[in-house]
DNA sequence: GCTTCGGGCCGATTCATATTCGGCATGGAT
DNA sequence: ATCCATGCCGAATATGAATCGGCCCGAAGC
């Protein structure tokens, strides 16, 4: 039945439909992507082929990016976390590559409010995150940054699936 | 040699290397984790059966904390991203599971400065945001909300094993 | 109401890849 | 000098991915 269907208008004039059965495999997926097909269909109601088939196609339509491992950050020297609050003097909406040119970087959005970009840094020490601040206020357009050293991290976890619900 | 490699000391008092190779082996699994061992051996100057023994011990040691997919925020309905400084009157210290309980909450993170703990939050609409703020409020201790909204997000991506290098 | 068409699922087959294993080379320690 | 541990290779085996034909709907058209 439709009303258990999430529709969403895109960009490109093309219907995409994602049911309850997409999300609850997108949730398994998110937990562990090694799982054999067989034990993903077995969770969601489904036989292995149709379960591959689905991911599939959510593979095809871009509503999964990719897979990839997730490396925990002190085991390769990136102990510090910090967010930086950028202000600039001018329009930044097309600096992306300017950021994007520091590896240490994680994110980069642009954000509402009295800055104007706010991005994600992991450094090793603490001396290489100054130097990052040094490398951002480089960029052309940028007027001061305002950095937040994380103490510690309660959490970092992927986007639920199953939580938002309504169009 | 060893001055090609990474050695860290860990609370748990045991030497771990990552060496050179194991940084190109994350790196290509971040990329993509789907790839054939033996493409990844390829990739790396290995076999397949070395690339998989390094892969296997890398996941033993939690460096590889899991393979999981990469899913599209906007497919699933969540195109509103924000941060949220939450400022308190007491130690938030004990506080992640308040945080966690809120399926919303993708990072909770204690820091310095003014604000004591800054979250980052996807819904799929302002309103939703709107209720999420309030459901924060709620939280023992919580004295007040700043909320920053993403007006377009440059970029996110997994952090780069190769670039941090030094002890 | 009946027929046709398209889509999705199932179950089995085939093929690719993961996983395991024995053997060899290297480097460090006794 | 020898022993031992570690890491790599290449091959054998087991497992799961990918493919395919057939069945069962539900929707659209006659």
């Amino acid at each position: 039945m439709l009303q258990d269907e999430i529709l969403f208008w895109l960009a490109d004039s093309e219907w995409r439909v994602v049911d309850h059965i997409d999300r609850a495999l997108l949730a398994q997926l998110q937990q562990d992507a090694t799982q054999p097909y067989a034990a993903l269909g077995q969770a969601v109601g489904l036989s292995a082929g149709a379960a591959h088939e689905r991911v599939r196609k959510l593979r095809e339509r871009g509503v999964i990016r990719r897979t990839a491992v997730d490396v925990d950050p002190a085991a390769v020297g990136s102990a510090v976390l910090a967010y930086v609050m950028v202000d600039s003097t001018s329009w930044m909406g097309d600096s992306a590559p300017a950021f994007a040119a520091l590896p240490e970087i994680l994110e980069a959005h642009v954000i509402a409010g009295s800055a104007s970009v706010l991005v994600k840094v992991r450094t090793a020490t603490t001396e290489q995150l100054q130097d990052v601040l040094r490398r951002i206020y480089a960029i052309e357009g940028v007027s001061g940054t305002q950095a937040t050293v994380v103490l510690e991290t309660f959490f970092e976890r992927p986007l639920s699936p199953l939580t938002a619900d309504q169009t």
